[in-house]
DNA sequence: AAGATTATCAACCGCCCGAGA
DNA sequence: CTCTCGGGCGGTTGATAATCT
């Protein structure tokens, strides 16, 4: 017997979010608040899910959302922030103000990942290739680097450290991997296109964002600054053309 | 210029967990 | 204690954009 699916998805609309839906999704949480995103579609007037709902909010709608490209301490952030946690990516992305899980997962499966590769790291165990490989050998019952990551239980943040790799362990591995990119101009390499990312969702909301950024939640986002947001996001979004 | 390939990222899926009945 | 429900998470997919041939 399988699970109940989260919702009744017949007759729900899915893929990707039109201007409206997002103006209607917006509109109603500003009025109404989040209290059950089970109801939220149904009371929003939008025929999509409560999990679709909650994944567009969090993902691209939250007025604290920093958007546009990682710069390189953060992007050596995550990779410190991965080789504790692992691929716990919503636990790294805490640590990241205005920036998502799905963010610094996609961030990190497209980008830092084959640069890791690239100087001959692991991006599961962020050790050598060989002496992974090596160690994988060893270890031949055991599970592979990834879900030997995955399985770690922990109860917090607190009882990370010790575990799999101490932080000094992680410092280490971290200290040879920026010697290995000073010795080769990966960002240059990699990042070509980083200053000129232009796309048109790389709006900044980093203005409206200052307060938020200092460990304001979701939920404790006045209402003021909500309005303000959205009185500045209007003319992105352009949404008088469909009201 | 056109087709093929690769990169990016928004969105979905299914599982897990905690809260509450 | 058990069951149900909703929220949250990580893995994966698919559409689109960018780049290459």
């Amino acid at each position: 017997m399988g699970r109940q699916p989260c919702c009744d998805k017949v007759g729900l609309k899915r893929g990707p979010w039109t201007i409206e839906e997002d103006h209607k999704l917006m509109n109603f949480i500003l009025n109404n608040g989040i209290h059950c995103w089970r109801t939220v579609p149904k009371l929003a007037g939008l025929l999509r899910c409560g999990k679709s709902c909650r994944l567009r909010w969090i993902n691209y709608l939250r007025p604290d959302l920093k958007r546009g490209a990682f710069n390189e301490s953060e992007e050596d952030q995550i990779i410190q922030l991965h080789a504790r946690l692992g691929n716990r990516w919503s636990k790294i992305a805490s640590h990241f103000p205005g920036r998502t899980d799905n963010e610094i997962k996609n961030h990190w499966n497209t980008r830092i990942k084959k640069k890791l590769k690239l100087l001959g790291l692991d991006p599961v165990t962020h050790k050598p290739i060989e002496k992974a490989e090596k160690n994988d050998g060893d270890s031949s019952n055991k599970s592979n680097g990834d879900d030997q990551q995955q399985g770690i239980k922990l109860d917090d943040d607190e009882k990370l450290e010790g575990i799999e790799l101490s932080l000094d362990e992680t410092n280490d591995l971290f200290n040879s991997y920026q010697m290995l990119c000073e010795s080769f101009d990966l960002d240059s390499w990699l990042n070509q296109d980083a200053a000129n990312n232009t796309c048109s969702s790389s709006y900044s909301m980093e203005e409206s964002s200052n307060k938020s950024s200092t460990g304001e939640t979701n939920s404790t986002i006045g209402e003021d600054s909500l309005k303000q947001w959205v009185d500045s996001v209007d003319s992105f979004l352009s949404w008088d053309s469909f009201i």
